[in-house]
DNA sequence: TGTACATCAGTGAACGCGCGTTCACTGATGTAC
DNA sequence: TGTACATCAGTGAACGCGCGTTCACTGATGTAC
């Protein structure tokens, strides 16, 4: 494949990131190689650095295209409102579940990359990028909840914790105890929504 | 230093443990490198598989030791229990602070390790350390909130998750909204002491 | 207590490996006329 | 529309580097007498 056209090139390009936003989320920001990443979308690494500028910078546009992602999802359950099943419990309910415990890959970034966004130098684009994606993250929860921020973050801290903390001992009971106990707490304290 | 008495190597050995517990804390579980752990118990690389199987053992030492740290300053607390500054809400004031936040090395390894751990194969020695650790800290805080665990479960989730988002965050404003946040809602929520 | 010798903690060089990045090259794509 | 040529997306070999691990070696420690 010695010269594809523009338009593939463009196609390439997305395929990476979107690959990269699997790979990063399912084995860490540093986890993750440029052969892997190139080999992900079907090319060789040798043309990779006319589509990047550096392997961090496919670190961190992946995780945008992660948050963007995950930020499309809530915007939708949150226009599809449906009043017999509140958008909330749903997102609840799959959030808190054994199937995101166990993807993290389709999972969310805010769980799946936020300790080695804290691990970034306060330089790399990593950074940058996670504390955008979950400032975008957080404002469509506020539009699904009807919540205030303070509300938001509480809730988002918690979901997060639960999610990583149920993964590190998955394969023991203790895993499951914990998304059950943060699921009752939040389906309990309620309905916050105007 | 060719031959070290059977006292000093086994007080090196835990100097690398106690070195490696901090390091990983920090960078992280695959960011730590052999040389890097026994030069930070001022020695050279080649004597580490005297002290141990290999560097994931080494990594499930730190991950345990860092627990186990965790959980006697817990314990700690416990017993020295003044009425006048409650045990718990002092705990509380502790981890959700700027400080806890900006010093990951001497800072709750269930926050550090949980996306290292989690992302460790069902067999790495790693998921183990963890999951037995983050029992103990469940344990820990059981009896210093005399509640139950399902309770304790939902506040730690909180905790930790937003220690590590406030972490990734770190430098813009959001960052010290999600640690207020989250500190106010379980001050709020209370004493749920006997 | 003193001596002779085995043990073994720590050293530093070496191994094979995969990494991020660079580069000369290929040949279809894109463009100027 | 057709031709000549420049562009450049992708290839695969190569680079220097740090890694985990191994190993021959050193010489003080530990032990047997």
């Amino acid at each position: 494949m010695p010269r594809a056209s523009r338009a593939d090139a463009e196609r390439h390009r997305e395929q990476v990131i979107e690959a990269a936003a699997k790979l990063v989320r399912a084995y860490g920001a540093g986890n993750v190689s440029v052969p892997q990443a190139m080999a992900a979308a079907g090319l060789t690494h040798g043309g990779f650095y006319r589509h990047f500028a550096s392997k961090d910078d496919l670190i961190a546009r992946a995780c945008s295209a992660a948050f963007a992602e995950r930020v499309k999802a809530l915007d939708d359950l949150t226009e599809g409102g449906d009043p017999e099943t509140p958008a909330r419990a749903a997102f609840l309910d799959g959030y808190l579940s054994v199937l995101h415990r166990d993807n993290a890959a389709l999972g969310c970034p805010g769980a799946a990359l936020a300790v080695d966004a804290g691990r970034a130098e306060p330089g790399d684009p990593l950074r940058q990028a996670f504390t955008d994606g979950l400032r975008d993250l957080v404002e469509a929860m506020r539009q699904l909840d009807g919540a205030d921020e303070e509300t938001v973050l509480a809730e988002l801290s918690a979901m997060v914790g639960a999610l990583m903390l149920a993964r590190a001992c998955a394969g023991d009971a203790l895993s499951e105890r914990i998304l059950d106990a943060v699921r009752g707490r939040l389906l309990d304290g309620g309905d916050r929504t105007g």
